[in-house]
DNA sequence: AGTGTTACCTGTGTGC
DNA sequence: TGCACACAGGTAACAC
C-alpha cells in the first residue's frame, strides 16, 4: 500500500505507456476487489483512448475520451506493471500471467499493464469526468499535500481544536489526503513532534512547521522513486529506494539519528497501527 | 460529532 | 518441515 509517492511514482511509470493510448482490450478476471467492479466494464473500457493519467491523494484517474474516468487504488498490495511496449522503454516480453493479476488492459501500442493485488483492498471504479470531485471517494479528501492549499493556516485551523493525537490526525485523509502510516512517522520524526502528542496540544509554530516538512519527506520520497517494502514495485517493475532513507519506520531498537540525540527508536501501537519515533528527540 | 476498534484479504516472517 | 501467530503501506463500517 502504497501512500502518496508510491502512487505518484506509478503514475508517471504508466504515463508513456497509457497517455494517449486507445485501449484495444481489457481482462477483467473476477467480479470485484474490495467492492463489485462498475457495471458493464469491459465494455466502458474497450476502444476507449486514456487522454490523460491524473492522481488525488492515494487515487490514479484515468480520463477516457467516452467521457468517462477511470479510478484506481492499489489497496495495500496493488501493483500495476508495464511489460512489452514498442518502444522498448519496458520489458519486452510479457510475463506470465501470476496469480492475482485481476484486470489487465491491452494497450493499441503494444503496452499491456497488468494490476496484480493479493489481498484485494484496491478498488476501481468508473465516474463521469466532469464530476469526478463529487465521487464518494474523492469528496471526502483534504487538500493535496504538494498543492498549494495545503498550507500552514490550513493545517492550524484542521489541528486546533482536534483532541486526538497528531499521528491520526495526520493519517485522516480529510485532513491532508496521501499521508499513510509510513510518511506520518517519518514527518514527525523531521518536525521532532511526538506521534502521541494531542494534535490540539501543538504550538502554533511546531505544527505550521509541519508543513514544509511533509512536503519534503513526500517530495524526497518520489525522488527516490518511491519505497519498497514487501510489495511495492514501480511500474516497470523497478524497486523504490526511499526505504533505505528512513529514519524511524521499521527501525524499532536502532539508535536516534538525530546528531547527539543518543535515544532509540521505540515502536507503539496507536489506533492498531505501529508508531516508531524517537521518545527522546521527538516531544 | 468525534474518536477508537474491527473487518476486509493474502502473504510472509518468526518462533516453537 | 510444519504449524501457529503476529504483522503488513488503506479505508469504511461499526461501536461507543
Amino acid at each position: 500500500m502504497p501512500e502518496l509517492p508510491e502512487v505518484e511514482t506509478v503514475r508517471r511509470g504508466l504515463s508513456p505507456a497509457m497517455e494517449g493510448v486507445v485501449i484495444e482490450k481489457a481482462d477483467v478476471n473476477r467480479p470485484d476487489l474490495r467492492w463489485p467492479f462498475p457495471d458493464r466494464m469491459v465494455e466502458r473500457l474497450t476502444g476507449q483512448r486514456v487522454d490523460r493519467l491524473r492522481r488525488r491523494s492515494k487515487y490514479i484517474l484515468a480520463d477516457l475520451s467516452s467521457g468517462e474516468t477511470l479510478l484506481i487504488h492499489l489497496g495495500m498490495s496493488g501493483r500495476m506493471t508495464v511489460s512489452g511496449d514498442p518502444l522498448g522503454q519496458f520489458a519486452h516480453t510479457h510475463p506470465m500471467p501470476e496469480k492475482h493479476d485481476h484486470v489487465v488492459f491491452h494497450m493499441a501500442n503494444g503496452a499491456r499493464i497488468t494490476f496484480n493485488d493479493p489481498r484485494r483492498f484496491g478498488a476501481m471504479d468508473l465516474l463521469p469526468t466532469a464530476t469526478a470531485e463529487d465521487h464518494k471517494l474523492l469528496s471526502v479528501l483534504g487538500p493535496e499535500p504538494l498543492g498549494n492549499d495545503f498550507h500552514e493556516q490550513h493545517l492550524v485551523d484542521a489541528f486546533r481544536s482536534k483532541n486526538t493525537p497528531v499521528k491520526s490526525a495526520l493519517l485522516d485523509q480529510g485532513i491532508v489526503a496521501g499521508l499513510g502510516n509510513i510518511y506520518v512517522c517519518e514527518a514527525l520524526y523531521r518536525g521532532r513532534v511526538s506521534p502521541r502528542r494531542k494534535a490540539g496540544q501543538i504550538s502554533v509554530a511546531r505544527v505550521a512547521a509541519l508543513v514544509p516538512i511533509i512536503r519534503q519527506v513526500l517530495q524526497d520520497a518520489i525522488d527516490a522513486g518511491g519505497s519498497s517494502l514487501r510489495d511495492f514495485r514501480q511500474a516497470d517493475g523497478e524497486l523504490g529506494y526511499f526505504q533505505h532513507s528512513f529514519d524511524v519506520y521499521g527501525r524499532e531498537g536502532a539508535p536516534c539519528r538525530t546528531p547527539g540525540c543518543g535515544g532509540e527508536i521505540k515502536r507503539i501501537t496507536q489506533s492498531g497501527r505501529s508508531s516508531f519515533y524517537c521518545a527522546q528527540c521527538q516531544r
